[in-house]
RNA sequence: GCCCCCAUAGUUCAAGGGACAGAACAGCGGUCUUCUAAACCGUCAAUCCAGGUUCGAAUCCUGGUGGGGGCGCCA
């Protein structure tokens, strides 16, 4: 946001080490200046000092930085816009004038309103694709961190200025589908689904395994449905198109509950041809071995590139029955999406315990001589396990239900909400309750490190007492409460005269920082980066809250403060909703 | 056997090689007659171990320890 102010020093200072013969940085990082409770940015000249000293000069680096620091401390002598310049510790430290700067922040957030955050349109499109639920299965708690992650890394990339298309890939095809199609028709013949379709599913799909397990002679029969699957069925094709469907509907109401949209499906059954014609090709271009029947067919990767160690190692292209499998589909995949578009990255948000999958795929695709590949990139995440690092599998039917989660978080939330603020109306108190169980849900899954492992427990998941997503959004209800009261904020920029209060200015750095941090969670996607700046401003405007009186001061105060509050407010608003998170106007 | 991830306060998480390792929850102690106390203020409390690189390491490297994961026909 002060870009034009750190240019211009930048300027100054190179002049200033070309006059000492001081060696130049490639660039200055600047950080805001920690500690001093005043406002301003600060960058340090170790790196510099110990340039100098690897060249051979003799040096102590502190020191040195400590003395180049007061050199342009000196030489920069007052500055425009700054109100004083230090040199501490190898460290300078320029602080702003308060008045002015807080006065274009706050005139910037108003004039932006929702596109305040936003980056200008860079013309780059990139594809994120993200939930591929697998149809005939459930969606419980372990899917909830790929769909809340992946949709909130498509606003953070489209606030960074990209054009992001959203992308679902069903696994609608599979041993999974033919092992539930074969439970259906062998115990659960000519049965409709009752009202709570992802349930029955999941149970079904539950019993197709146990039943699987103990009568392991059961395999061959299952076999000889996928047979028929192959051979195209039309008995079994309408049972699928059945069942699928069925398996969608109940998709869908999880997605509408959890704010989550998708610009295009790919259905893994529409790649099946296109698979099996790749692998054709691999196999006559000698990258692929038929090892059919006795074996599959595969890419023994680590032997085509000649590496000694162990790294790609071979990828499983075909079945031995020539049916399809992950590894089929993901490479048609891969190559339909860049002929459908031009994509400048297509990006896959997939559980880490598929990278060894997915780099197979990468490489083989290189090696097949396609030009995209280096736009390819897998974004790994951990995944969500019960107490004691107990995974939930939907195999066993160990898991717990997406829609238990969503319908349990409603209800206390709405207990909650009556017990908070009894006189709202029926109808808001529902909209307060799901904005807040909403936000209890997502948050803590957007709140960690990707790689990191989270866990899942009904107690915590559920406690709204202090949780961070109800703190930013109770935060964000205040501001708004007081500009109801007001009557709104004065449309004219106002230029804070009097001396600013330290939590002003606090909050004031803090919404001002919030641009460079969403460029920076789209550069590493990292939703951490969006919840952090999220809850400090949420934090400052708390702060700011019980100290600064806003209606009841003089004229000016109260015109500056009321346009601070709303800009603190829009900040705040537009990072929920980044991260997907509902704003709402009361609590 | 090869490879990947993780280890920070009692607990859940932060920390862009840089200034004094920050929050939240839990604990303890305070603050509603004034814009919503779902809040604010105070207090206790932490870098797994051993080496190394560096002017400087929670962060990078090596080796341990502990936990999790991946490795030819599940996805």
């Amino acid at each position: 946001m002060f870009e034009k102010e750190r240019l211009e020093l930048e300027k100054h200072i190179r002049s200033y080490f070309a006059e000492n013969e001081i060696p130049i940085p490639e660039e200055f990082l600047w950080v805001p200046v920690p500690f001093s409770g005043e406002w301003g940015i600060s960058t340090s000249f170790f790196a510099t000092a110990a340039q100098e000293a690897r060249s051979g000069k003799k040096v102590n680096v502190p020191q040195r930085a400590q003395v180049i620091a007061e050199g342009v401390r000196d030489y920069l002598g007052s500055q425009e816009g700054f109100s004083h310049i230090e040199a501490v510790r190898g460290y300078l430290n320029l602080f702003f004038s308060s008045g002015q700067y807080s006065q274009r922040v706050v005139d910037t957030v108003l004039k932006e309103g929702l596109r305040f955050g936003h980056a200008a349109p860079r013309g780059e499109k990139v594809m994120v694709e993200y939930s591929q639920p697998n149809t005939h299965k459930p969606l419980h708690v372990g899917h909830l961190r790929n769909m809340i992650l992946g949709a909130a890394i498509c606003n953070i990339l489209e606030a960074a200025g990209y054009e992001v298309l959203r992308v679902n890939y069903p696994g609608d095809t599979g041993l999974h589908v033919i092992k539930w199609m074969w439970n259906y028709l062998r115990n659960h013949a000519g049965e409709q689904p009752p009202e709570d379709k992802i349930r029955w599913l999941g149970d079904l799909y539950a019993e197709a395994n146990r039943l699987l397990d103990e009568q392991p002679e059961l395999e061959a029969d299952m076999r000889a449905l996928f047979a028929r699957w192959e051979a195209d069925d039309p008995e079994v094709k309408a049972l699928w198109q059945q069942t699928r469907q069925w398996s969608i509907d109940g998709f869908n109401i999880a997605y509408d509950a959890l704010d989550i949209r998708f610009d295009k499906y790919y259905w893994q059954s529409d790649l099946d041809e296109a698979g099996k014609d790749i692998v054709r090709r691999m196999i006559e271009a000698g990258l692929a071995v038929d090892e059919r029947p006795e074996g599959s067919v595969v890419v023994r990767l680590d032997e085509l590139l000649g590496l000694e160690k162990e790294k790609y190692r071979v990828m499983v292209a075909l079945r031995s029955d020539g049916s399809a499998l992950y590894a089929t589909w993901d490479l048609a995949l891969a190559i339909r999406k860049f002929e459908e578009y031009d994509l400048a990255k297509s990006i896959y948000v997939v559980d880490v315990r598929q990278s060894l999958h997915l780099q197979q795929v990468f490489k083989t695709l290189e090696l097949l001589g396609y030009d995209f590949t280096d736009r390819l990139y897998h974004l790994p995440y951990e995944i969500v396990n019960l107490p004691g690092n107990v995974t939930m599998a939907s195999r066993e039917g160990t898991v717990v239900l997406l829609e238990d989660l969503l319908r349990e978080g409603f209800t206390r939330a709405r207990d909650i909400v009556d017990e908070k603020n009894p006189d709202l109306d029926e109808t808001v108190k529902d909209d307060v309750a799901r904005a807040v169980s909403l936000g209890a849900i997502k948050y803590p899954m957007l709140s960690r490190e990707n790689t990191r492992i989270a866990t899942f427990d009904w107690e915590s998941a559920l406690d709204f007492n202090g949780q961070a997503a109800l703190y930013i959004q109770y935060a964000q209800v205040r501001a708004n409460s007081i500009l109801r009261k007001a009557g709104g904020f004065p449309d004219g920029s106002v230029h804070p005269s009097y001396e600013l209060h330290p939590k002003e200015i606090e909050l004031i750095d803090l919404i001002s920082r919030i641009p460079s941090e969403v460029v920076r969670a789209a550069e590493e996607f990292k939703t951490l980066h969006i919840t952090n700046i999220a809850f400090d401003t949420a934090r400052a405007f708390s702060e700011f809250y019980s100290h600064c009186p806003v209606i009841n001061v003089d004229e000016e105060m109260r015109a500056f403060r009321l346009r601070l509050v709303a800009s603190a407010r829009q900040a705040l608003v537009n990072l929920l909703n980044i991260l997907g998170i509902p704003a709402p106007d009361v609590m």
